[in-house]
Parts: C-alpha cells; sequence; structure tokens
DNA sequence: GTCTATATAATGATAGAC
DNA sequence: GTCTATCATTATATAGAC
C-alpha cells in the first residue's frame, strides 16, 4: 500500500528511503538491488521499508512519478506561453533533460523494459507520453502555419517528432556507453542534425550560436 | 564456463537452452526469469542448464552474439560492395533490423541497462558497434565525395551517423509502448525523415517510392 | 513509526548416481 | 550428457514488541 507520510520525520524516512534507492538503482540497475539493500543504504529497517512501500516496483514508480512531475514542469505555464516556443528554445529544452536524465540515470537505461513488466507504470507513461506528443505536435503545426518549418504534411510532422523524441530519450545513454564524456552539447548538436534542415531560413534562430 | 558441444545431441539441449531462455526474456523480462524456469521451458533438468552455462548472464551473452552476428551478417561481403549503397538502401537495411530486433526483443528493450551491469557484454556490444560506425562513417564521407549528400562537416556527419543509428536501435520497442501495431514501414519513415533532408536532389533515390 | 525476529519461499549452484 | 537430490544463501513479507 502506497504510505502517505504524517510528520515530517515520516517525510524524512520516505524520502530516504526513495534516495537510497535511487542511487543504488543508478549505480548497480534495479535487478540487482533488493528491499534489502535499499533499507541498508537508507539506515533503517526491512522491516520499515516495508511501512512504506508493498514492494520494490512501487518504489520505483514512485521514482519514476518523481521524474516525470519535474519534466513535466519544465512545459507547464500557460498554453500559450508554450506555443510561443522558437525551435531553438525547443532544442534546448529537450537537452536540458538530459539533466534529469542524468539524475535518474537508469530510467534512461531500462525504463523499456520496466514499461514491458509493470502494466501499471506503462499506464503512467503513456499518459505523460501523449500529453507531450500532443504539445509537441501542435507546436510543429504553429511551426508549419507560421513559415517556420518546411511545409511537411500531418505524418511528416509527426515522424519529425517522434525521431526528435527517440534522440532526446536515448542518446545519454547511448552515449555514456563510448565511454568519451557524454555533454549537454553533444545531445543538443544530435538534435539540431535533425531539426535543423527543416527550418526555413528566414526565420531560423536555431543556426545562430 | 562456455561448453561446446561435442555430439549432435548436445547441441539440440544447448540451442534448446537458448531458445527457451530467448522466449521467456522477451515474455517477461530478463530479471523476472530465473535459470530454473529456462530449464523447465526448455524441457531438462536444473542441474543439466549448469552443464552447459554458467550462470543466467552467460546465457545472455550468448544471445547476444546470436543477435550480433546475425547484424554483422547483413553488412559483411566485400568491402566495395558495401560502400556502394545508396541511401535508399540502407535505410532499406536499418529497418530490415527491425526484423532482428523482433525476434530479440528483449535486448530492445533492455540492452542499455544489460551493458550497465555486464562489462563483458559491455566489450562486446564496443565492438560491433565501432565497427558498425566505422563503416557508416566511411559510407557517408563516401557520399558526401559523390554529391549523393549536403557537404557536412566530419562532426555533422557522425551525428547524423549517430542519430540514425539511435533511431534504428529504438523506435521499435518504443513504438510497441503507443499499442498501435509496429510496422517496419514506420522505421524506414522514421529513418528517412531524418535523412532524406540531407540527399541531393539530383542523385536521391530515396524520395522515390 | 520503527525495530527485531522470524516464517516462507525461491534462487543459485553442486555432488554423485546413472 | 543428463538426472535426482540437496544445500547454503538470499529474498520477500509479516507479527509483535517498543
Amino acid at each position: 500500500m502506497l504510505r502517505t507520510p504524517t510528520t515530517s520525520s515520516a517525510r524524512r524516512t520516505r524520502d530516504r528511503i526513495l534516495d537510497a534507492a535511487l542511487e543504488l538503482f543508478n549505480e548497480r540497475g534495479t535487478a540487482a538491488v533488493t528491499t534489502n539493500h535499499v533499507a541498508a543504504r537508507a539506515g533503517i529497517s526491512p522491516g520499515n521499508l516495508y511501512y512504506w512501500f508493498s514492494d520494490k516496483d512501487e518504489i520505483i514508480r514512485e521514482l519514476y512519478a518523481g521524474f516525470a512531475g519535474a519534466y513535466e514542469e519544465m512545459w507547464s505555464g500557460d498554453e500559450a506561453d508554450v506555443m510561443d516556443v522558437t525551435p531553438a528554445e525547443l532544442l534546448r529544452r529537450l537537452a536540458a533533460g538530459a539533466a534529469l536524465s542524468h539524475r535518474y540515470a537508469f530510467l534512461s537505461r531500462e525504463l523499456l523494459g520496466l514499461l514491458h513488466s509493470d502494466p501499471v507504470l506503462a499506464a503512467e507513461y503513456a499518459a505523460v507520453r501523449e500529453r507531450r506528443t500532443a504539445t509537441f505536435d501542435a507546436l510543429a503545426r504553429r511551426w508549419r502555419s507560421a513559415g517556420v518549418i518546411r511545409p511537411l504534411d500531418d505524418q511528416g510532422i509527426a515522424d519529425l517528432i517522434q525521431a526528435l523524441w527517440v534522440i532526446a530519450e536515448t542518446w545519454l545513454a547511448l552515449g555514456e556507453l563510448s565511454g568519451t564524456s557524454v555533454e549537454s552539447a553533444d545531445g543538443e548538436r544530435l538534435l539540431r542534425v535533425v531539426l535543423e534542415p527543416y527550418l526555413l531560413p528566414a526565420r531560423s534562430e536555431v543556426t545562430s550560436r
């Protein structure tokens, strides 16, 4: 059962569990981490952990909620404001999400697998993704109307959005593999190589730097 | 210890283990599958499984080797032939890799996580990736010389390759989440939206369809 | 809320008979 | 090569004291 803290010391315990779990998941991956490990790292007893969370999956879901919430904040605000985002600003925000991805590194690596084995998590993810895709889609259509990007058909817009999304979600974890240190600039460059050719010269702000 | 089969009946057992493991990994994910499950599905005793493989990781590595080998075959042949690949042919091959990704679906979902927790696997992956990137890079430079694509600088070429790679590796697993059935054509479209704008009109074969 | 203690079950892995 | 039998270990989850 998902328990809500009632005192401030309790909140501290609950958060300590989440912090400990995040650390361990990032270090060793969720598969290699048990509830006992998390309790030990958090400095509490295994029994106490079960007072706050029913199992490991619930901890993972809670961590995902934290990630998703932070991500949504990046795109909250008046709908009008969001629709005023320029291509350059979009790339900046997508790449900025990398900082978040780095904090929740285990999600970058494992999310697809976790979604496959936890239907509850999959439902949460689908909701976030749908909202985000709708926003980006509307934004891209607006750019098209305003002559900011080449006149793609709706399918083309959807594909472009999806391509950017895939890269934004994956480049960090994939880049870590190559050994070389991974900079946020790398992600932005990768996104730009996809988006840039669709920008019409007159309005383009993304090439200026 | 990685044991090599000496008789044909043994090969059958060894392969049955690999087949059973692949099925289970694809269904439930590697984390939820134990050596006992694999043995049961393969119709052998747990003890027998340990005669052939030292642990689950070794089975995973062997499956990855099968995947990587099949992938490499797609790009084997005379270096000259590979260098004659057109952009349209490249997209076709990349998307064709989707069939392979589908057969080894668990790798599409979990590879990044598995690489993080198994250094041996990570080393194998790095080798494959390096070869593949070198091939694609050489191919793209050749296109540039031949006037098939826009005159990108070397960094631009590397970025373009990486963007295509990321999409080719991820679109299938990510697409499965959206619920709608995933077609190979979707992957090719996604790749095309990235590559197409870099093709110079005169030589372009990728837009014709 | 938090701990200790413990029940129950599953897992990884081995030894030895066939 | 393959099986049965088995063991030490570890994991999850709960009960009850504080």
